[in-house]
DNA sequence: CCGAATCCCATGAGATACTG
DNA sequence: CAGTATCTCATGGGATTCGG
């Protein structure tokens, strides 16, 4: 979903989402992908504390750790989530939500509380449009 | 970034992001596709005005007519937008937020105040991760 | 236990050309 | 003008496997 113009135009990057002006378009970019919201809203029911790599992976139905892995990368990259290790064998290694990640987190509670609320809405509208788009009546 | 279990195990659906229990996967599947929040937004600017096709695609810079087509018909599906056409030669189509739409892109605003807000911070965050991850000092 | 590396498919999305 | 169809490439993300 990042920025690339097509075949072989080499000269203007013409993307609109992944520029600096559109701030939103960026943010959707990664908040957007698969496991990020979950891991944010995971890692934010239980902050203060800090959640473990397995731990987070089995509050996560389905994830794999390739993927948990990248997720939480981007994340503490992102500023958005602090990473510990913690010196043992074998190593255990802590994750939680920086400041920055929890106020994201108040962000996308919202959009969570227009899906809860709205979602059905949507699911009605598609089975309508299945019916009346294809056949008539 | 919808469903799809891999190579050719045909049985376990698996997924858990675009299941009826995650509304919210469900809806940052549509959210983050590429174009949809800044159509929200631009329909949003105008209303309760309708916007033409034509009119959209020059205030979408960048967008071609096809994704325009898709983004815009998904929206109608999911009963975010109403889709008029006026029966004239050459046709005119004209594309407005529904309540449900006006409602989502209130979700958004939050969501893009948030990214107004914060992603410098963000950014920061990457830079600094970009220096000291590497090299360290 | 944590996660990096590799492989591979399904999907998103741009370019282009064609219809009513 | 609005929209569809086709082709193509880049990416997301799952399975699996190796390393510390």
């Amino acid at each position: 979903m990042t920025s690339q113009v097509g075949r072989g135009s080499s000269d203007s990057p013409g993307d609109v989402l992944s520029n600096p002006q559109c701030p939103t378009g960026r943010l959707l970019d990664r908040i957007g992908t698969k496991w990020t919201s979950l891991a944010v809203r995971v890692l934010a029911e239980a902050s203060p504390q800090e959640v473990r790599f397995g731990e987070l992976q089995r509050r996560m139905p389905g994830i794999s750790q390739k993927m948990l892995s990248v997720t939480l990368h981007n994340l503490t990259r992102d500023g958005l989530v602090t990473r510990r290790v913690e010196p043992s064998v074998p190593p255990r290694v802590h994750y939680r939500l920086t400041e920055l990640g929890l106020s994201l987190e108040a962000a996308l509670a919202v959009v969570r509380a227009w899906a809860q609320e709205h979602m059905p809405e949507v699911d009605r509208a598609n089975e309508l449009s299945s019916r009346s788009g294809p056949t008539d009546s």
